[in-house]
RNA sequence: GGCCAGGUAGUUCAGUUGGUUAGAAUGCCAGCCUGUCACGCUGGAGGUCGAGGGUUCGAGCCCCUUCCUGGUCGCCA
């Protein structure tokens, strides 16, 4: 009698409850063990495994030999009856090791080859065989269960923001090309030959214009593109949750992103977030993590000792402050004994990744020693002053870099990290959630010796530094916030500009001609000129939040299909070339044409 | 664009000072085996040492070029 694949269980859910019930499953073969006389097969499917047993008396002749020809990855489906089994041949290590089904009737549904990977997720791979053969990897257990936590992430965002009475609206892909910012990915028009569109950094204008238009409050699940050099934390499309809302204050629509998270960390991980979140103001993140989004999950902060250091016979540390610079040291308290010559040449390195020209280290050793990489400049003086900033006692390291401000806090921010990583001082436990406010308005960009708004050209002043646009315009602190996860930047977001006297403003801050800004924000401007009301939004990174949840280390393993750091798919081998035809529909020259 | 690490069997890796026929484990194939669970035992097949060039009597190993992968700096409003 031949059975159709419909199955009526899944294999994970085969448990003692079910023991004497005939069960339908198919699945995967997971792996088989011939005895000769029964074989045993782990079938598997989306919840798990089961065992099967072939045992030629219970199933007959011919499904004992298909049983004993099964191989890994083929496709089948069994009827069977669920049977406790023997206390001794309980399987401890497996959740349903106590229950087996005996198999009486099977259907071969497929074959498959050999499969290039082995579908465990103990399994070594190499990253790039696991991604040609994507469509395998995603079979792993962990890898199901990030793809289904992504799910149920986004789930919970849905529902938690149309009960805040936010609107969904999809915005469109094939929009225009920004000046400022990351690279656009372009499409090439076939109709207007010559133009572009470009696929978006994210839906910002258009959630403005949405604020404009009454809908009052605004989400999107949306996908967003940058062409850059990816990271681990970096996919050139990536999925974001988009908000905007109209008439409010930064705590506003940081109360609804707050409200979201803290349901995502109740449901997924069962954690309950303290509301609200803390706030550490922009300044005070600079000056004691070195970073705008710090990892607080240990200490090692940033002390200044400038004053200290100002005169003080060693040339590195003068020189550094007489050009404007700065003196800034850490304690990696109790770590002396860890600091070998080796550990703080390479600690040096490690600092010199970041511009810094050198590390100056002391390292007070239990027994009241000193080891230092300036001991000749180490006087009583400078010795007690710099143990007297750090607070530090025997048994302590300190590192010091002396140079202009932004690199000794980026280095000495990206080596307190690299410390807390090697010496295991993180608690890997902890989410450490909080929001960093009073963004600087502007930063001076060195290169084109100008101004470029830090966050994006759309954002608003804080009130109470609107005088200072005139004066001094890099002091000026901005409405805008980010949120922030044990040192990853989960989103951020900004009170908008809705007058456009304050917005032509802010483009000539930035350098951008009026002929300029016309050309690439004039429907935008238009548009402001028709009652623009307050407004303000906020966007954070889903895959990144994914991530978190589930203490990956990479983007790519929340992502189903994700792209290689060259932006390339290995499976699909994407990019490729295209037809010559279709070039010419584009009015593209082909390499051909061109004689390359 | 820069720096670092890597590329050897389907997979994960080893490969000494440049020296015979490039190895191991696992997987695969065949045979045996009725309670295995990373089953076991016996046997077997399986290699463009990423690619190209050079040095050498001789190159997996040394040199040059190049491709691919990962990490990272720049970059990422």
């Amino acid at each position: 009698m031949a059975i159709n694949y419909r199955r009526d269980h899944y294999c994970g859910q085969i448990r003692a409850n079910l023991a004497g019930q005939r069960v339908h499953l198919s699945g995967w073969v997971q792996r088989t063990r011939d005895l000769g006389g029964v074989v045993f097969v782990w079938l598997r499917d989306r919840e798990g495994l089961v065992q099967l047993v072939f045992d030629e008396g219970t199933c007959g002749a011919e499904c004992f030999k298909l049983g004993a020809s099964l191989r890994a990855e083929y496709v089948v489906s069994v009827v069977g009856e669920v049977r406790m089994r023997a206390p001794e041949a309980v399987n401890a290590k497996m959740e349903n090791g106590d229950v087996e089904v005996f198999v009486e009737e099977a259907l071969l549904l497929n074959k498959s080859d050999t499969p290039p990977i082995y579908i465990d997720d103990n399994a070594n791979e190499n990253e790039n065989v696991r991604l040609k053969y994507r469509y395998l990897d995603l079979r792993r257990p962990s890898m199901q269960q990030a793809i289904r936590t992504r799910s149920r992430v986004v789930g919970v965002i849905r529902r938690f923001m149309e009960n805040c009475g936010f609107i969904e609206v999809e915005t469109p892909i094939l929009t225009k090309s920004t000046p400022e910012g990351a690279r656009d990915f372009l499409v090439p028009s076939r109709q207007h030959p010559g133009a572009f569109y470009a696929l978006p950094q994210s839906p910002q204008i258009y959630k403005q214009l949405l604020m404009l238009s009454g809908f009052d409050r605004y989400f999107q699940i949306a996908r967003c593109f940058r062409d850059e050099d990816n990271r681990a934390d970096r996919q050139p499309e990536f999925t974001q949750c988009d908000v905007e809302m109209s008439f409010i204050e930064p705590a506003d629509i940081q109360g609804v992103i707050e409200g979201a998270f803290a349901q995502v960390f109740r449901e997924v991980k069962g954690i309950e977030l303290p509301l609200p979140l803390p706030r550490m103001t922009w300044t005070e993140a600079m000056e004691n993590y070195g970073s705008d989004k710090p990892d607080t999950r240990f200490g090692l902060k940033l002390v200044d000792v400038s004053a200290a250091a100002a005169n003080c016979g060693f040339g590195v540390f003068e020189d550094a402050v007489a050009a404007g610079g700065t003196v800034r040291g850490i304690n990696a308290k109790g770590l002396a004994a860890a600091m070998s010559r080796k550990e703080l040449d390479s600690l040096g390195e490690y600092a010199k990744t970041y511009r810094a020209r050198g590390l100056a280290w002391v390292v007070l050793n239990e027994d009241g020693t000193l080891r230092s990489s300036f001991n000749r400049f180490l006087t009583e003086e400078l010795k007690s002053a710099l143990f007297a900033a750090l607070d530090a006692r025997p048994g302590d390291a300190l590192f010091f870099v002396a140079d202009k401000k932004s690199v000794v806090l980026q280095s000495l921010g990206e080596l307190r990290k690299e410390i807390a990583r090697r010496h295991n001082l993180i608690d890997c436990d902890r989410f450490d959630l909080f929001w960093v406010v009073e963004f600087p308005l502007l930063e001076w960009d060195e290169e084109d010796g100008r101004f470029v708004a830090m966050h994006h050209p759309f954002t608003t002043v804080m009130d109470e530094d609107r005088e200072l646009m005139k004066t001094e315009p890099g002091a000026v602190r901005a409405k805008a916030y980010d949120l922030v996860l044990n040192g990853i930047e989960m989103g951020s977001g900004s009170i908008r500009i809705h007058r456009s006297d304050w917005q032509e403003e802010m483009f000539e801050l930035i350098g951008l001609t009026p002929q300029e800004a016309r050309h690439r924000f004039g429907f935008l401007l238009d548009a402001f000129r028709y009652g623009t009301p307050p407004h303000g939004g906020f966007a954070f990174g889903i895959d990144r939040l994914v991530m978190m949840l589930l203490n990956r280390d990479s983007l790519r393993d929340v992502i189903a299909f994700p792209k290689a750091q060259g932006a390339n798919c290995l499976m699909m081998d994407t990019p490729a070339d295209v037809r010559d035809e279709q070039l010419k529909d584009l009015h593209i020259k082909s390499l051909a044409e061109k004689g390359e």
